[in-house]
DNA sequence: GCCAACGTTGGC
DNA sequence: GCCAACGTTGGC
């Protein structure tokens, strides 16, 4: 059997918060508008349907590990790299040849308790956690066992 | 709002 | 292929 792999992925609650999530049809929605190659690549390459990811909430107050969505779908390629009317659009991306690929997230949980960043800055054996390191900026990060049952620990689970 | 750290672009 | 300039991320 297939290592069971954990991730982590960052959302602005300005743009797609976890209750824009929740209110959506099955609690799903296509993760739209990675541009960094290493964070697309661990979707296009390394997740696999049925993996947990935990949703975190940056440039927010609080900064926070808000609740649990799985993996929902195969990869595929980002539509709003097509579209012109989009943010995300992508000049050099074509049909045949598309830049960008995202997965299906659906929602699992979302903490009645959420893990701040501030909580886990202090506690020391998630010290070596991407999402504390400095200069961290990837969007879409891996997460250890360890780290995730630490962090569901955390937020009461 | 600031700005450090990082990633990308493009001239050479 | 180097690297300066630029743009973005995201904590503070």
């Amino acid at each position: 059997m297939a290592e069971k792999r954990y991730w982590l992925m960052k959302s602005e609650p300005d743009e797609f918060g976890i209750d824009d999530l929740a209110s959506r049809e099955n609690q799903t929605t296509y993760w739209e508008g990675v541009r960094n190659y290493q964070a697309r690549n661990f979707m296009r390459d390394e997740m696999k349907v049925g993996d947990k990811v935990f949703f975190y909430h940056s440039n927010a107050k609080p900064l926070a590990i808000v609740g649990i969505m799985e993996v929902a779908s195969e990869p595929y390629p980002d539509p709003s790299q097509f579209d012109p009317n989009s943010k995300y659009f992508d000049e050099k991306a074509t049909e045949e040849k598309p830049r960008w690929f995202l997965v299906d997230v659906k929602l699992v949980e979302k903490f009645e308790k959420p893990v701040l960043r501030d909580d886990i800055k202090k506690e020391e054996t998630l010290s070596d956690m991407m999402l504390i390191a400095k200069g961290s900026r990837l969007s879409i990060q891996p997460v250890t066992e360890y780290q995730w049952e630490k962090v569901l620990k955390m937020a009461g689970k």
